[in-house]
DNA sequence: CCCATATTGAGTGTTCATTCTCATCAACCC
DNA sequence: GGGTTGATGAGAATGAACACTCAATATGGG
């Protein structure tokens, strides 16, 4: 059932999101917003993903060989990057395109997923650094 | 420790990963092996699946939101298709090309992935004629 | 063929992510 | 301000994927 209350942590949880750059993982969001609220528990956290997720207001990012991470949904298509040094995930803007070329015949493509692998900003530095 | 001897149950799993035009989950290589060895436990199809990914002969294939697949190396680059009715995966032959015009200025590309959705040719009949 | 021992398989354990339980707390209508 | 009751939080419970244990089995060199 959809909430009937505003409530500290929810409020928390929903500007955590908001002032994020990157999809956060439900950990991550915890950690945020204990900012503002500090015992936040872990199942509030869940609660406010699985409902914000049912309201259409969060969207699940999946990627490969790790748990999802979310993000506030409305943002148009676009992809991620996940650098393989902090973990942190990113946004691309950019898309490859019409993918029915490489799409076998006899298929029906409905949708795609692109994941970029490699070094962040910030991470490139250190990257160059350490041999 | 890499094995030293050979046996039916190692066997089956090889060939059942050969003959498979998808990667394949462990339950469904244990299925496969099954109808060669019938006993065929769980635990030791993890064991074949460690052992042959350290000698480098079984690639992982990493999906959203789903637990590795397998498939033999050396099958150069590629992609993959999953079917969102049969669960499937295929491969996909092309690839994208250059997608260093997508990244975020400052990052490093160093690999990409890239996931096509939707209905494999099996489930495209089945999905016109259910509406 | 025999036997030392690598390998197997059934069951158990572990780990991680997520959900549930329920006593306590706090929104919000009055 | 008070009371109703929905929301929270700590911890236990669940579920999935995979690894470990160990007695029984089977491989392959001698």
């Amino acid at each position: 059932m959809a909430r009937q209350r505003h409530t500290r942590q929810r409020a928390a949880i929903e500007a955590a999101l908001a002032a994020s750059a990157h999809p956060m993982s439900p950990e991550q969001l915890r950690t945020r917003a204990k900012d503002t609220v500090p015992g936040l528990g872990m199942a509030t956290v869940y609660r406010a993903i699985r409902d914000l997720t049912e309201e259409g207001a969060l969207t699940a990012v999946e990627l490969p060989g790790a748990p999802p991470r979310y993000e506030l949904a409305g943002r148009g298509h676009h992809h991620h990057f996940q650098c393989r040094q902090c973990q942190r995930v990113f946004e691309v803007d950019g898309c490859p395109g019409d993918l029915s070329a490489i799409t076998p015949s006899g298929f029906a493509l409905e949708r795609h997923e692109v994941v970029l692998y490699g070094l962040c900003e910030e991470c490139v530095p250190r990257a160059v650094m350490t041999p």
